[in-house]
RNA sequence: AGGGCUAUCGCCAAGCGGUAAGGCACAGCACUUUGACUGCUGCAUUCGCUGGUUCGAAUCCAGCUAGCCCUGCCA
């Protein structure tokens, strides 16, 4: 009896998954009723493509809301016409469409609220809490101070309230030239913070806007517009990166000098990097530009437009986020976990098909000339929903070079002259030797099959060791397959000490490989994988495209290592 | 008188004063129509360092050390 409960404690115990800081702390906040419900948000510029480091933040904000029965708003924070394009607005909509992360009807542009932010400008004058000033940038980083010496008091912040209120107007109404002056925020210019040391929190920039055209000349600052778009919104929890941090003390002065009345509170964690990968959007555009890379869904790189075309599934994202974990330590995740996690996600849910990367011939001696057949070969063993394909089969196929070897080392089990192997889902076939060129390469390999064998079982119940895959050679289809790597190298990091970018030559190869027949009329392909080399989980659809194009998304697991 | 943050296995990461979860990676065994998958097993006497408090410390205190961020009219 004791024991059973024992037991039945334990097992409760192992569902418990523990929360993440960022969760103990919403919790906190609803206890304490600071909060009767979470309402997060994703706010990028529209300034580049999303990458994986987003994808965290995308999962992480729409997560939270889920999870606490809350709201989650997309917002673009497009108060730099500068740097913003509306292309990449469109390309960031459909990146976290296609993440699944639902802002149903909340779609915002932090643009939008322009008036509102001039509004609040406004209202820190007339508290004597913001001034327009004439220094020039240089001057104001100069009067800024430095990291041990305290600022010095800017000579135009003793203007009064009225002009201040007539030159902040006249920003406003285009009389002032780019640069010419800013408002600044009157905090604090000896604050150990330099964020504190009055900050500007509008400029002036003659330039149109992607939302609201020739509106306006005078944009707000990410400092002062961020706490007020998402107080407009009713934000609960502000989520975003530790560089951030330092930022949160004139946060919470801005949705306090305005007076919201349900202020939102900025939590920071730690970004998401990867092993051997650059994400820096500077470096990418670089690449991108130089023709090092494809472009921005050039496989090596992982912005979500890569990774999608690569195959990867969004669950397969999403469970590579939630394996991160969230933390506020600086840490640099293994490749090797988002690859388990596309072959987690695949192995049940798609088919395989059979493909050979390396081809050699393979001549089956005893099987008749110019016949074919059709076997019925299972979609993906483990999950017999998937169904089953039709592959012919004849006297010349295309098997792995790898696959074969003249002098097998021990423990080899494919194959090799007088050896028997299965080709998979057809016969057990018997190695009898192979031809060579004038420079002793090996060009074709032959055998024999056992007719008894069809489907890949013999009926006497003889056992082979080794399986391997092969397409048929006549009626394979030929594809572009490209192969890569790490862009940079494994040991010496990103970046060289030079600060140039520590580029990997090989990193990518493209090659012609022959994949089974059964795709045929499949153009392009959403999803597959290599299982082993030559295995794919494939998932298409028609297309126009006349080539096929596909990437190999995960590097092999160990086959086969020669014994040392 | 710079300030803020971080430090637990090769990589992530729980832990919140009662004697180190889990995942990835790696290794071994078993199974196998691919050597994959699956299953099982192994993998931190120790939590950046040094002291202190305590019956008891990864957890509390003090002092060090290392790393990251901050001197944009970028976000």
């Amino acid at each position: 009896m004791e024991n059973k409960e024992l037991q039945l404690e334990t097992a409760e115990e192992k569902e418990v998954v523990s929360k993440n800081f960022i969760e103990q702390e919403i919790d906190k906040d609803l206890a304490e009723g600071v909060y009767d419900t979470v309402h997060t948000r994703f706010p990028p510029e529209p300034n580049g493509y999303l990458h994986i480091g987003h994808a965290k933040s995308i999962l992480l904000n729409y997560g939270l809301a889920q999870k606490y029965g809350g709201k989650f708003n997309m917002r673009f924070d497009d108060t730099n016409p500068t740097k913003e394009k509306i292309e990449f607005v469109e390309s960031i909509k459909a990146d976290i469409e296609w993440l699944g992360a639902d802002w149903e009807d909340r779609l915002f542009f932090a643009s939008d609220y322009f008036e509102e932010m001039y509004e609040g400008a406004i209202k820190l004058i007339k508290k004597g809490k913001a001034y327009v000033s004439d220094l020039t940038a240089d001057e104001i980083r100069a009067y800024r101070g430095t990291l041990t010496e305290p600022g010095k008091e800017d000579p135009y912040a003793t203007r009064s309230i009225e002009e201040n209120l007539a030159l902040f107007e006249a920003m406003r109404n285009g009389e002032v030239a780019d640069g010419a002056k800013v408002l600044r925020a009157r905090i604090d210019m000896s604050s150990p913070n330099m964020n504190m040391r009055d900050p500007v929190i509008y400029r002036v920039a003659h330039m149109h806007h992607h939302n609201t055209g020739d509106k306006w000349c005078i944009y707000p600052m990410y400092d002062f517009a961020h706490p007020i778009e998402d107080a407009i919104e009713g934000i609960t929890h502000s989520i975003c990166t530790l560089e951030f941090e330092d930022h949160r003390p004139l946060y919470d002065w801005v949705v306090r000098e305005l007076e919201y009345p349900h202020p939102p509170r900025q939590i920071e964690f730690a970004k998401l990097y990867l092993k051997n990968v650059i994400t820096g959007k500077r470096y990418i555009k670089k690449l991108v530009e130089e023709g090092i890379v494809d472009g921005w869904d050039d496989p090596r790189l992982v912005s979500i437009a890569a990774l999608r075309r690569r195959g990867f599934t969004p669950e397969s994202i999403k469970m590579f986020v939630e394996l991160c974990g969230v933390s506020k330590a600086n840490s640099i995740a293994d490749y090797a976990m988002l690859e388990y996690c596309i072959r987690e996600d695949l192995k049940l849910k798609k088919s395989r098909v059979m493909a050979v990367l390396d081809p050699i011939k393979l001549v089956i001696d005893n099987y008749p000339e110019g016949q074919t057949e059709i076997l019925d070969s299972p979609n993906n063993l483990e999950n017999e929903a998937l169904g089953s394909r039709q592959v012919p089969f004849g006297r010349e196929l295309y098997i792995d070079r790898e696959d074969f070897m003249e002098e097998p080392p021990k423990k080899y089990f494919r194959m090799f002259p007088g050896n028997e192997v299965r080709l998979m889902n057809a016969y057990f076939v018997k190695c009898t030797g192979c031809v060579k060129d004038e420079n002793g390469n090996v060009v074709e390999v032959h055998c024999t099959y056992d007719p008894a064998s069809k489907g890949g079982n013999s009926p006497d119940g003889r056992k082979v060791k080794g399986t391997i895959h092969w397409v048929p050679a006549h009626e394979a289809v030929e594809a572009e397959v490209r192969l890569f790597e790490n862009l940079v190298d494994e040991e010496k990091g990103v970046y060289n000490e030079d600060g140039s970018l520590n580029l990997n030559p090989n990193s990518l190869e493209v090659r012609t490989c022959y994949i089974e027949p059964s795709i045929k009329g499949a153009k392009a392909f959403e999803s597959f994988q290599f299982v082993r080399q030559g295995f794919f989980c494939v998932d298409y659809k028609d297309s126009t495209e006349d080539k096929l194009v596909f990437n190999r998304i995960v590097s092999l697991k160990s086959s086969f290592k020669l014994p040392k």
